[in-house]
DNA sequence: TCAATACAGGACTAAAATAGTACTGTATTG
DNA sequence: CAATACAGTACTATTTTAGTCCTGTATTGA
């Protein structure tokens, strides 16, 4: 478990092939038959994403959507971020409001923390990453991973 | 989004509400009061923890729980694991079985190294770290991650 | 021995989240 | 102005999660 919805993971199988591609619109109907994912599922799933911005939508003829920025410009944390709302792995990381066991709770603050340590490891890797050999990737999570731990103790 | 089931929220606060204190075996119904939590569930969480032997049972008059291991050998991946199954933030990750997608799905492989590097930092930090102060988290998150993701390159 | 304590196991209900679909509306093109 | 393709909303079904309850069993100690 510590999931993240299908409707997530669609999302990412998405936009990989619009980053993998080289054209540079994609109408639904395409990508359902380029991912097999139900046309009018990716529909909604480019809605969400465009409500963030991580993709422009053109209507009319010749429409369709576009990825809004460089592939290697846009995180998989902005993409969860995108379809689910803001990370938080307990309700206390999200929700402003004291919940009802604060008083008896001794842990709240250090969730806070570990989420921390979670999102920094998605914000670094990005969808440039997801289309390419995952050697590659095992690579940069190593790398680049440890310089971001250290920086999110400021 | 990307969250802990509120059960294994509770478990982490029942879990250490039981390493804090002094005594060694705790009832449910001690563990209630001083968590807040009601009492038929802490049973269930219980219940599921010592599935997994995080915790000890004992039955009968003077009976209750006890934690299994000490603090800091009960990591927070483990009491996940034990609440929820494996980690594994998307389908792919956990189950075997080729799905639906598979053929069209160029990402899969990926979300394996983005959950190994997730289920690596949950397994660095321990009970005894969500009973400390925050501030000592947060240098242990940053310190020991660095390294833990070294490791992952294996 | 037997009554009290306390966990074990399973079943069950209610609520919430998720997934997927459908329908109506609007912008753009040619 | 007709065809294309996204926008927005609503709806339904399914699944998951949460929480409770009941019956059974092991242990203790009077």
């Amino acid at each position: 478990m510590l999931r993240i919805s299908k409707l997530t993971d669609y999302s990412t199988v998405i936009l990989g092939e619009m980053a993998r591609s080289t054209a540079l619109t994609f109408t639904t109907a395409e990508l359902a038959a380029s991912t097999g994912i139900a046309q009018p599922t990716v529909s909604k799933v480019l809605k969400l994403l465009g409500k963030s911005s991580l993709v422009l939508s053109i209507r009319g003829t010749n429409g369709g959507y576009q990825l809004a920025s460089k592939p290697e410009q846009i995180s998989v944390a902005q993409i969860i971020s995108a379809m689910e709302g803001p990370i938080g792995i307990t309700e206390c990381c999200t929700t402003s409001e004291t919940c009802n066991h604060a008083s008896h709770c001794h842990i709240s603050g250090h969730w806070g923390v570990i989420n921390r340590a979670i999102e920094t490891t998605l914000q670094t890797i990005t969808l440039a990453d997801l289309v390419s050999p995952v050697s590659a990737l095992v690579e940069m999570t190593v790398s680049v991973d440890s310089s971001a731990m250290v920086q999110s103790n400021r």
